[in-house]
DNA sequence: ACAAAAGTGTTGGTGCTACACCCATGG
DNA sequence: CCATGGGTGTAGCACCAACACTTTTGT
């Protein structure tokens, strides 16, 4: 039997009008030297007391992207944030409404400069790696968006997204051994940022601390967008 | 004003169901040192002789995967085959049905074992970098698939699954060329692919060909599973 | 003066790039 | 014997990992 294809046969799609399209967005930020996830408490009975993501159907005329982006700015307030699309889930039976497939997307955003909108426990940051049992597939969900995140950090610029816009060596180290879950040399991390000669020297120390304090930095992105990409070899 | 949420007032969304999900498939080939996809010929009136993507609708109790895989064996009566999705296209005009959002996945097979299903010239192989003016968005869709598959193919040892189990190393280098649209040092090649020691050699040469025999080889994937992947330091 | 974190160089090893000649086979 | 592509090694360079002590500031 030769299967219809939607693209040849589209008369006899209405038929097939019976699922709903959602986002759902993973929301990371970075605080007290964790990678932080936003989370929401979930008040279906099936969930009850459960935490999931931020989510919602996407509107008739609306595009998947605008979608992810209302959320992510009904939620946090935030604008001008990073946001990619990781993958779509599908499974028949993930939402007890429906058939509901849902588009994850994430995006990094800075804690600091987030106030929250409404300012209730029903809207909590969350550590990534304490996280579990969270309602519907979002454990799935997130842990994609996670490793997607892990692999994104090491080949582009966009953990400075979570960070504030000056930030010391220290705490950009922080966060890329908080993502990747890994312990860094601190002489050799300095080394690699300083040679890649994308930081800018703000001429500017940290304030308000009870050590020595740590020269601060911003990261260069138009020098970065301008540089052409050398061949990454093969290596696996 | 508060944005309603999926995962929480889902006696609301009935309304929201008048959306369908399709799948397209990448479907990439090598042949004749060309990375090759699959298209066929689109006959809405829209497009009329406009090459599209195999794809279809999602059935209502299927799965996205199941319904990119049904589409893939449908075409090629290929079981076995590496698939990724990549990318869900959900432009509000993408499709002249209606709301029509789409799964993009790209597979991976072998084209010499390959017989098409029908062998008409309504499905046809194309060479990827001559193919334009293609049906609905789905030059994007390609292009995503594409850009998906350079980047894997060089982290990950999916090319294999493009190439006859036994191949020669200018073979392999060949593919390497053709995705990546690079010029490679032959010795740097082998040494580098000859040192990873994941290559079994065969003790056996090709045949019919018309100058000095090259040694063949296949991929040894379980000894490749079995390996820790070292840790990727960051490289951007 | 002490505690705490900032800042700094060198060495050895590994892996990449660039490069040219001889070899085996078929015709 | 000629044409075609197969097969091989080395040297320089860039990058990475490992490693310990001095400096600055606040208390």
């Amino acid at each position: 039997m030769q299967a219809k294809n939607i693209n040849v046969h589209y008369t006899e799609i209405q038929h097939y009008f019976k699922m709903a399209i959602s986002v759902d967005c993973v929301i990371f930020g970075f605080d007290d030297d964790e990678l932080k996830v936003l989370l929401i408490k979930s008040d279906l009975n099936e969930f009850k007391g459960q935490w999931s993501l931020l989510g919602d159907i996407v509107r008739p005329e609306e595009e998947l992207d605008e979608a992810a982006y209302r959320i992510l700015k009904s939620r946090t307030g935030l604008d001008q944030v990073y946001m990619e699309q990781v993958h779509t889930f599908g499974a028949v039976h993930r939402h007890p409404a429906g058939r509901v497939i849902t588009v994850a997307y994430y995006s990094l955003v800075n804690i600091e400069q987030n106030i929250l909108r409404k300012h209730s426990n029903e809207l909590q940051w969350h550590a990534v790696k304490d996280v579990k049992d969270m309602a519907f597939d979002h454990q799935d969900i997130l842990l994609s968006c996670y490793e997607r995140l892990k692999h994104k950090v090491i080949e582009q610029p966009v953990g400075f997204n979570l960070l504030p816009k000056k930030f010391s060596l220290r705490e950009l180290q922080n966060l890329y051994e908080a993502i990747l879950d890994v312990k860094l040399d601190r002489r050799n991390f300095r080394k690699k940022f300083l040679s890649m000669d994308l930081l800018v020297d703000l001429n500017e120390d940290e304030k308000d601390v009870k050590h020595r304090p740590a020269r601060l930095y911003k990261f260069n992105f138009e020098k970065f967008d301008q540089r052409k990409r050398r061949y990454f070899g093969i290596g696996f």
